[in-house]
DNA sequence: TCGCAATGGTGATAGCCTCTAACTCCAGTT
DNA sequence: AACTGGAGTTAGAGGCTATCACCATTGCGA
């Protein structure tokens, strides 16, 4: 228990690190990483400019941290859901409502990656959390999925997996969920849909659909 | 031929549009569109600041112009590459190699977009050449294509078509190309696969094969 | 209870950036 | 030869990130 004995400095830190968190993201929401500013926030918060900087040491911290929620957020909502029951295809909707609730937290994770920023370890460990959902899930289904090229090479490159002994087959299906899914959802996300009049999510059910092979 | 007649004065005027242009690129080949700086191009091209509004009344102007000659040079590709007997794959190849060869370009293109950014007609208008390319590669080859849900819907959601007598069917084939090419491009260009030290060529191919249905 | 170190806040400032305004200057036109 | 419009300049407004020196407050141990 003594670990989780706070102090009230320790308590208000972390409160004043989740407003500030909850102003970054309503700016994402509304103009993107891309334009978020930190005085803007500070001012939101009621405090100067350089206030901020007592609790995240940079501009870059700040986003580091928004996008392990981000992940944290999406890894979560993948596995609550395979635990109740969800299949693929149920998955691949709840990936959707999650991308869709927000679709610049969406992009935060899977869009075009800011220049310099190296994704911390941390990050890449929730990124397996949810590919090990996805495995998981198509091993229980136990969908026929023919032996490609590509999970011929996977046999051999599996160091990113987090069991040995499942099939490459069943690697390559989690990879392609991952891979169709994300085309459609970042080109609906990006707008690249917008004037087409069509319904993506007929599109997206197509590309769920073609995921049982 | 008034027409071609231009005076010395428009001439370098494009002149140096061009060498901003050039310049701009070569900026965001390293650090990315969101660092482009109209400042740093004056100074490499030995001027002021101020001076480039001259030629581009913004910096978002020239973004458009780059995003313009982007669309620009992949509908060149893929239409060159069909006219000299491309089929699907052989497209499909030239789009991957496209994209590598600047992955940027290829981000500020199907990127995530700018926040206040707005799409000149223009560029829709090259978006529909290259799906029109991908139409009548998909029309001549003639791969047996399943009436999916999304098939159906496309029959009366259309508009974006080139040609309204071409089936429906086709058109999901050309969108599906599109979405899950996209899918691996952009997740290997955002650096998704690395640490996972796989062969993202073959995961694309294995794509690429999964677009004979 | 008192004193003190750690923490949270401030304004000033440096150094970027975009973009505007006023001004000079010269090439090309008339 | 005179004129005009475009190209360039510097100055500067206003935005940003980030650092610094300094003040206020808090809460803990002696």
């Amino acid at each position: 228990m003594d670990g989780d004995v706070v102090s009230p400095r320790e308590r208000y830190r972390a409160q004043v690190q989740a407003e500030i968190k909850q102003h970054a993201w309503q700016q994402i929401a509304t103009t993107g990483v891309s334009a978020l500013s930190l005085k803007a926030i500070a001012k939101h918060l009621g405090m100067s400019g350089p206030a901020l900087y007592r609790y995240f040491a940079s501009r870059d911290d700040l986003i580091t941290a928004l996008i392990r929620d981000a992940y944290r957020s999406l890894a979560d909502a993948v596995r609550e859901a395979y635990g109740s029951g969800a299949d693929i295809a149920a998955l691949a909707h709840v990936v959707r409502a999650w991308a869709l609730s927000d679709p610049h937290r969406y992009l935060l994770i899977y869009g075009t990656p800011v220049p310099g920023y190296q994704a911390p370890a941390d990050t890449v460990a929730m990124s397996q959390e949810i590919m090990s959902v996805l495995i998981a899930a198509y091993r229980t289904a136990d969908i026929p999925s023919p032996e490609t090229p590509f999970a011929a090479h996977l046999d051999s490159h599996r160091h990113w997996s987090p069991d040995p002994t499942v099939p490459a087959a069943v690697l390559r299906q989690a990879m392609t969920f991952w891979t169709r899914l994300h085309g459609v959802l970042s080109l609906e996300l990006a707008g690249h849909f917008t004037g087409m009049d069509i319904d993506v999510a007929l599109l997206y059910a197509d590309e769920v659909d073609s995921l049982r092979q």
